[in-house]
DNA sequence: ATGCTAGGTTCCAAAAAGGAACTCGTCAAC
DNA sequence: GTTGACGAGTTCCTTTTTGGAACCTAGCAT
């Protein structure tokens, strides 16, 4: 199967990763929530190639997850900003962070902290139930076929 | 900069990136969340290709994040089982699984749901702060140097 | 008029992915 | 006691994607 195939199978997950599951893509989007927002300076904070830049950035134009923002009056420079659709991927961030923090610290302690400005502590993203507001780990959840499954039983798996 | 080179940065979403950030690899190890652990089974649920399917598994386990586990007696036989830093990546799917449902279920409501067999109720994972219980959004969460960060401060970048 | 800046393209070589066939022990069936 | 299947890969070859560097283009500043 191509990737580019990934993303028409009914679950989320593959539906999410034809979007953001690549290389550069999720570093990209790093760079946007800390706030740069130009070609250039993603260009400089990442590393990237120009030519991989461009294409992850049409991309994520193209998907709604950042827009593309004209600045500066007459002339013709953009800036890339992150949509609703693309704020909301924070948490897959913070989950990385945490993971990361946690996993690859390399026993120095994790290199950036991060404190939430509304209680004003330093904090660890916490992935809780809606419900009971517990911390979930995979053998307390069980997944159920959902609306979005209905007569795609066959063209594909879920998850 | 190379892809390889990513992980060698004091970020520890960079750090993440490298080792489950590209192709495949989150389809992997979603996989591996559905209780899939066999090499025959992984690729028949994912339709990648052997030859990526044998490079992915290689790298998790040398990442510690899948355990190659005997099974069937004298014959060489192996089962990929999640590690506990592999479970530990269960918020990141399920960050990734819930912007899909939001975001990509094409008016069809979530291909899947999850049930929260510990407080018997349908859920929606969600990011909240380990010190006060609220969701976290982007714009209330302020990043500070951390104790890995020291030392460092001019190879790379942070996040 | 000359150079700078931002935001790209273009070109080419190197690496990775897609696809199919092949290998290599063990085991069960004929 | 040969044949065939199973599981877990490997090998080979073609197509796509990256990596790296140079080049382009409009407006602006000197």
């Amino acid at each position: 199967m191509k990737w580019q195939d990934v993303g028409e199978q009914p679950c989320s997950i593959a539906r999410s990763l034809a979007i953001i599951g690549d290389r550069w893509t999720l570093m990209v989007l790093r760079s946007a929530f800390l706030g740069i927002r130009r070609f250039d300076d993603f260009q400089a904070s990442l590393g990237v190639t120009r030519h991989v830049l461009a294409e992850r950035l049409k991309r994520l134009v193209e998907a709604d997850v950042l827009q593309k923002v004209p600045y500066q009056g007459r002339q013709e420079r953009f800036e890339y900003r992150l949509t609703e659709k693309g704020r909301d991927l924070y948490p897959v961030l913070l989950a990385l962070v945490n993971w990361g923090d946690k996993w690859l610290d390399g026993g120095m302690g994790p290199p950036v902290q991060y404190r939430h400005n509304t209680c004003g502590h330093m904090f660890t993203p916490t992935m809780v139930c809606s419900e009971c507001g517990e911390a979930v780990n995979a053998r307390e959840v069980m997944p159920v076929a959902g609306p979005g499954l209905m007569g795609m039983a066959e063209s594909g798996k879920p998850g």
